[in-house]
DNA sequence: ATCCTCACG
DNA sequence: ACGTACGTGAGGATT
């Protein structure tokens, strides 16, 4: 008896394997800490949750293939060889992904001897009348299964991303010009290449798709061959080709009776089992998912912000002070929630509150345990105020953990370091609190077993304070110098464009590489050298290879200059100078992969330098009144940092005997005297210098010095042959990297290289050369921030005025009076060449100046 | 939101 | 056959 179901249903059916596909090439890396891939399932869940959004289901079906082929597949395998299996990378997630899917209550559906479009082809087959049907696949083929009430959801990458594209009979007519039944006999007479189909030779899609409009299928052509009307070549080609189309039309028919359940109704979600999902989720640290299944921890968020808020009115402030004082301890976390003892900053008003929080807070006997202590040190300089004794910050600690991340937000720690809430209160803001206090603990544990206690306590927790205090110090700039300079620049843009537009014969957008690449490339018939994804490559090294074919090309350079000095310098400039006509910057401390800093809104780490005319940028950049500015920049501390690191007798040698290190390279790469080294052999083996600190190639080292690319393979050859030192060092960090699945500083900061275990080469060399230079990089980084706190402390100690307001990686500026100008100087050049005490001396080169163009030396 | 380009170390 | 040196941030165009 069969019983009409009352509630149509609409099913949506994945294409499991196809969709994982598609994810996994759509998304370039992505990896958990221990280097265990997650892009498929990260790519898969995306596309899951928006066709949920887009589509709600009732019901969803998730087929997959098991690896017994099919029939069809048989015949595939034995016409072309053997299709291609999944890469590893991709196979590895597919186990935990149907776990996942499972806990998060969903059907799947795996037959023995079946693969997924034959499950599709038998779920769209038996879609009932009332009911919908959605497959999603990333496979073309299915889209023969549309009809009225099935309707296919292909997924495409779209410029990086994977979209839907809805079939249904209507935009497959206008796409294909024939009915979704008949897509099928098309392809048997044309083929198909990526399907190992092979059609009627000769065939192509013009040609089939018109036969089978006229005369509906392919059987029906071979009936009447003789009689239909066509040219003879046509004719002779599918008499040919008969063999081969029917079995195209067997290899591309897609099964629709697969032995599976075919009732809609069987298909609709369990409920989910939070616990298994989140726990799947937490390992492959997506934080993002578990917030989006409603699982994640409630935690210090914005929204929690209020009931601290409406809670902290109840707070005797007395009785928490003598409580923080008696624990010694103060859990912070600004503007949000406290541990078991809790402030929050936004509240205190009162002037015995706020002489308590001051007492507290310069109290060096009472600990405090932070989220992002630089914003702490900020309210608290702002106001007059000392911090004393920060023991422990989770968003550095973070950071350090973990560079390659980059959301160190408390509730996503605790999520991805397992933290649960322990629910013994009903009190929401202790719930935090101790969901706080629980990560600090176990996120110092962590840090111990990383040994990167003292990069943690020694370095990042006290450059936290100095950040701050260069952040409110700011850069003075001259806001008339910087307008002014603009308007000149504007004058030069005009005649530009004048020009510009005389040689194109048409105005157009400069700015837009697409409009530049027409005028160049179809209008003017330049030789186009590159193409990007969008067109022609427009870029720098492009137009100076046609620098003199084309006058136009020298005024776009110019142009391009001028602009971005205009751009993003003058007016981004003037944007963000402050009331007190000086720029404060943020430093970031938490941004790079590396260990150095970042510098935003704005970026005062590139300003222009390079060319003459940017850098008079730099003469607006000046100190205060009766002040100066001193600069002070390392000399090629990343050589040093190799030498050091690497160990290497000879590089050592060279430095701390000051000589000059690219031209003794250039003796040594082309064998000769150092006296006979001439500026162009200094050149390279400058450039050879650099390659080397960023894990070179032979043909980007041909590229940069022009020289062929056997020419360049020589001189590195040559390199490590003398630097055997770094020759050595160079092999045993990659292989001491793939065994660790990191590498580190020599300060221990840490960064994992997933990429290394990457089964695309391409990805894996980007590793190994992210092996060769991290190190040396982070180092650097490491170094000139143990300058920046002992340079820091010493101004402070002596009572100085002095402030350091810049780092540009390798160079430091402090704003001095001029009385302490000499004073300052000798600090900050004694502090940072001793920073640390390294086989290879440390060399600093220091000047004052009235501005950043004059200090610069 | 992502790409392209280009500024810096 | 393909891509091609490490690390950033910002502006403008395009999708």
């Amino acid at each position: 008896m069969h019983f009409e179901r009352l509630i149509k249903v609409k099913l949506l059916v994945l294409d499991g394997n196809s969709i994982l596909n598609r994810a996994f090439y759509g998304i370039k890396i992505l990896t958990t800490k221990d280097g265990r891939f997650t892009n498929g399932i990260y790519g898969f869940l995306n596309i899951l949750f928006s066709l949920r959004e887009n589509y709600n289901p009732d019901a969803v079906a998730i087929a997959f293939d098991v690896k017994a082929p099919t029939f069809r597949h048989k015949m595939y395998d034995a016409y072309k060889g053997n299709r291609k299996g999944m890469p590893e990378d991709l196979a590895q997630q597919l186990p935990t992904l149907k776990e996942l899917l499972k806990a998060m209550g969903y059907r799947l559906i795996e037959c023995e001897g079946w693969e997924a479009d034959d499950i599709l082809g038998t779920l769209a087959k038996n879609c009932k009348q009332g009911d919908t049907c959605y497959i999603a696949t990333g496979d073309r083929d299915s889209l023969q299964l549309v009809d009225d009430n099935v309707c296919v959801l292909l997924a495409a990458p779209r410029s990086g991303k994977t979209v839907t594209i809805e079939y249904d009979t209507e935009k497959i007519k206008e796409d294909k010009g024939v009915e979704p039944k008949k897509l099928i006999e098309v392809k048997a007479l044309m083929g198909d290449a990526s399907d190992n189909i092979p059609g009627v030779q000769g065939i192509g899609e013009k040609t089939a798709t018109d036969l089978i409009k006229k005369y509906g299928s392919i059987d029906y052509i071979y009936e009447h061959l003789d009689a239909l009307e066509m040219t003879n070549s046509v004719r002779s080609k599918l008499e040919n080709g008969r063999d081969m189309a029917y079995l195209s039309l067997k290899l591309g028919t897609i099964s629709s009776d697969a032995p599976i359940e075919t009732d809609y109704g069987a298909y609709i979600p369990a409920k989910m089992d939070g616990q298994a999902a989140k726990s799947i989720l937490s390992e492959l640290e997506m934080v993002k998912f578990i917030e989006r299944l409603g699982l994640k921890n409630t935690v210090i968020t914005d929204s929690s912000v209020m009931d601290v808020k409406t809670e902290y009115k109840n707070i005797d402030i007395s009785e928490l002070i003598s409580h923080v004082k008696k624990e010694k301890k103060l859990y912070f976390v600004t503007d949000s929630a406290f541990g078991k003892s809790y402030v929050n900053l936004g509240n205190i008003v009162t002037e015995t509150e706020f002489s308590a929080l001051t007492e507290i807070l310069s109290d060096g006997e009472i600990e405090k345990y932070t989220h992002d202590c630089k914003s702490l040190f900020s309210y608290a300089m702002k106001n007059g105020l000392e911090v004393k004794n920060v023991a422990f910050d989770t968003l550095l600690a973070g950071y350090l953990l973990n560079p390659n991340s980059s959301d160190y937000s408390v509730s996503t720690l605790a999520d991805s370091y397992r933290i649960s809430v322990n629910a013994d209160t009903d009190l929401p803001l202790m719930r935090d609190a101790s969901l706080f206090r629980e990560l600090c603990a176990k996120l110092d544990g962590a840090i111990k077993n990383n040994s990167e206690e003292k990069l943690l306590h020694e370095i990042e927790i006290p450059l936290s304070e100095v950040l701050s205090s260069m952040e409110i110090e700011g850069f003075k700039v001259d806001f008339k110098g910087i307008y002014e300079y603009g308007l000149m620049l504007d004058k030069k843009i005009d005649e530009l464009v004048n020009t510009i537009f005389g040689y194109s014969g048409e105005p157009f957008n400069i700015n837009s590489p697409k409009q530049l690449g027409e005028v160049l490339f179809d209008k003017l018939r330049l030789p186009a050298k590159k193409k990007t994804k969008r067109g022609y490559s427009t870029n720098a090294e492009v137009l100076e290879s046609l620098f003199d074919e084309h006058p136009i090309i020298p005024a776009i350079l110019e142009y391009r200059t001028i602009q971005k000095l205009k751009s993003t310098y003058c007016d981004g400039l003037l944007k963000v100078i402050g009331q007190d006509g000086r720029i404060h910057s943020t430093f970031q401390q938490t941004e790079t992969r590396t260990g150095r800093l970042s510098s935003t809104e704005p970026n005062l780490q590139n300003i222009p330098v390079r060319q003459d005319i940017g850098k008079e940028l730099r003469k607006f950049f000046t100190s205060g009144d009766g002040k100066v500015l001193i600069d002070a920049d390392y000399s090629q501390i990343e050589l040093r940092v190799l030498a050091a690191v690497a160990d290497d007798k000879n590089m050592i040698k060279a430095f701390n005997d000051g000589i000059d290190i690219h031209a003794i390279t250039a003796s040594q790469v082309f064998n000769m005297p150092l006296s006979m080294v001439t500026p162009l052999m200094r050149s390279r083996a400058k450039a050879v210098n650099f390659g080397i600190v960023y894990g070179i190639g032979a043909f980007s080292l041909s590229k940069d010095i022009n020289v062929p690319v056997y020419e360049a393979k020589k001189y590195i050859e040559n390199y490590l042959n003398h630097y055997s030192g770094v020759n050595k060092y160079m092999e045993n960090i990659v292989s001491e990297a793939k065994e660790k699945g990191y590498v580190t500083t020599l300060f221990n900061r840490r960064r994992y290289l997933p990429e290394l275990n990457a089964s695309n080469a391409v990805q894996r060399a980007f590793g190994e050369r992210v092996a060769r230079n991290m190190p040396i990089q982070g180092t650097a980084a490491d170094i000139i921030k143990i300058a920046m706190v002992k340079v820091f402390a010493r101004l402070r100690g002596e009572n100085m005025k002095s402030k350091l307001i810049m780092q540009v990686h390798d160079e430091l500026i402090i704003e001095a009076p001029e009385d302490e100008s000499e004073r300052a100087l000798k600090i900050l050049k004694e502090e940072m060449e001793n920073a640390v005490n390294l086989k290879v001396r440390m060399s600093v080169d220091a000047h004052i100046g009235k501005t950043w163009y004059d200090a610069k030396g």
